[in-house]
DNA sequence: GGCAAATACTTGTTCCTACAACTATGCCTG
DNA sequence: CAGGCATAGTTGTAGGAACAAGTATTTGCC
């Protein structure tokens, strides 16, 4: 471990990174409770089962694609099945796996959800940066997934060119 | 509610940054765990008491600092105080208050976990971007803190010159 | 083809956090 | 110098997530 410590400037980058990423996440989630019932976790639930073939996925697929353990998403699916937002079935394939698909109650509810959600991410984070910042942001961001996330885990398929698929967000 | 949704490069950028605010933050809480038998949240009340004046906040100064809840501040207070990391005294001034002490046990136990957590926060955030992009990514936070910090609770003093204060992080 | 190991999930427990209700102190107003 | 209101914390309860253990199915190997 080499102990260096941060720079003057660096220490004030990563203060106020710390603050956006504890205030950010927390205040998505409050406006997706307020307008859908949702919470931040169970929209990109439904919004990773939109994008995928045929609005299935497998638990294990989805658990990736959502950052999740398996038994927080077995609990949450159980929980989002009960609502009607999604069905399991057993996999033809592999009698050990479980399908997830997204309803068309699911579906409608992330329709609905999705504009005010995308609104919100606008609000809090694209409206004051210009073009170059977007692209300047990206280009940072990259860089540190290259040390969270090599295997570009979360990322998906985003990492290429942008998959048009709507809704996102 | 406008609407609009992003286009393809924001929404390139919004997923690799949701996916750094998910990955980043339970990275340097294992590793405080691991390391120092720290949560990510308590190593910060630590912190945030060892730039105070005396060492010494209220609750409700250290709620603020820290991003907490007061009922939260307080369950997490009240263990640290049980492992010796902090005390508590009644506050002369205001018969309501709460002083909160950093303890030289807890101070120590700063000082060993700080190195540990500052070289994570080099690898995973600093290492990889140079000084253009740390001076960038500063100027973005602050863009993003307007809208979601407007007051700069929790950036505290660290918008204006750098505070010199160690160890922080 | 049968046994061991690996995979894919589920269930149960424990810890942590949020929300709500409560207590105690201080302030303010008539 | 009351009575009412605001402030500062604590405590209790309920929901969410992590970790550990258990079940079922498939795969690999002799």
């Amino acid at each position: 471990m080499v102990t260096t410590w941060l720079d003057d400037e660096q220490l004030n980058v990563w203060v106020r990174l710390k603050a956006v990423m504890e205030l950010l996440p927390s205040a998505l989630d409050s406006e997706l409770r307020r307008a859908a019932e949702l919470t931040y976790f169970e929209y990109y639930v439904l919004a990773m089962l939109s994008e995928a073939d045929g609005r299935v996925l497998r638990m294990s697929a989805l658990a990736a694609r959502t950052n999740a353990t398996l038994p927080r998403l077995s609990h949450v699916v159980r929980k989002m099945a009960e609502r009607g937002l999604v069905r399991r079935t057993p996999d033809p394939q592999d009698g050990r796996s479980v399908l997830v698909h997204l309803t068309e109650e699911g579906y409608a509810v992330l329709v609905a959800a999705a504009p005010g959600h995308v609104d919100a991410v606008r609000r809090y984070v694209f409206d004051r940066l210009d073009d170059e910042q977007v692209s300047q942001l990206g280009a940072i961001a990259d860089a540190m997934l290259d040390r969270l996330d090599p295997e570009g885990v979360l990322t998906h398929e985003y990492r290429r060119p942008a998959d048009p698929g709507r809704p996102a967000g």
